[in-house]
DNA sequence: ATCCTACGATGGACGGAGTCCAAGTCAAGA
DNA sequence: TCTTGACTTGGACTCCGTCCATCGTAGGAT
């Protein structure tokens, strides 16, 4: 994830220790962690990082465009590195698995313009529910 | 929305007052209504409605399939009577209003079993965001 | 019409997720 | 090395929602 490192140096971040310890924790596919998560992992290497500045670092890196929310369930935000390879998600009705999915067809395209009621309609979000192997 | 009375009914529910005001401040299309506001809706007409009650009322009648749950962004649920016919949502990402909209075509379709994990699939739900005529 | 009782309502305490802020710290340019 | 403004800290706070003990009442039984 030094790629992301340096995409954000580029971009005038200051590159702090327990900014440097975020990123590192959201490398590699498939991770949708929590802020909670995301801060005790960081917690592991940098012990006094404290939740405001994970906080301030993962809505920063999503104002950047570098990280996406997934607001799954009325529970907490997951936070998704993979935010250049366009896909959707898959969750686990039962226990949260998120998985990263990529359906054929563009959803945007399934949107007459009599269904759009005036909108500039830009983005289409698939979410994908049912039993994962384990709960199934 | 005496129907929905009459199915909750139908279903051993005890008919009370609140429950009844509930079920009114629900009726309609393109109501999407957060547990807050309807419960300051509800108060309107039964002054002493609690919180609670609004919650528990509200958490039922989406377990008995008469009301869906729409978890726009992480902040509050909103509430949609309109279960009986499919539909998926168009939120304005500046002021948050939600549409109802139909989109053509199946999502379910375009997500081959390579795709799938293992997951036994049930649920497709798409999400449009873009901003509405008035936040344009 | 009245009584009974289990189901529902109440409100206040509680919990999780996230934001805000004043004070202290430090990355990096001069 | 110095300086400074950006960053970090932790604790208080807000918002949304749940829980619980207690009280009230809908509606079947009589």
């Amino acid at each position: 994830m030094s790629d992301l490192l340096e995409r954000l140096r580029g971009r005038g971040w200051r590159l702090t220790s327990q900014r440097r310890v975020v990123a590192q924790v959201l490398d590699g596919d498939h991770v949708h962690l929590t802020a909670d998560e995301v801060h005790a992992r960081a917690a592991e290497r940098l012990p006094e990082i404290s939740r405001a500045t994970v906080y301030n670092t993962l809505g920063e890196m999503v104002s950047l465009g570098e990280v996406i929310e997934v607001s799954t369930d009325g529970r907490a935000k997951r936070y998704d590195p993979n935010a250049h390879h366009p896909h959707q998600h898959l969750i686990c009705s039962n226990c949260g698995t998120v998985r990263d999915v990529h359906p054929t067809g563009n959803p945007l395209a399934d949107l007459p313009p009599s269904e759009r009621f005036g909108f500039a309609v830009s983005e289409a979000e698939v979410t994908y529910r049912g039993l994962c192997p384990d709960c199934g």
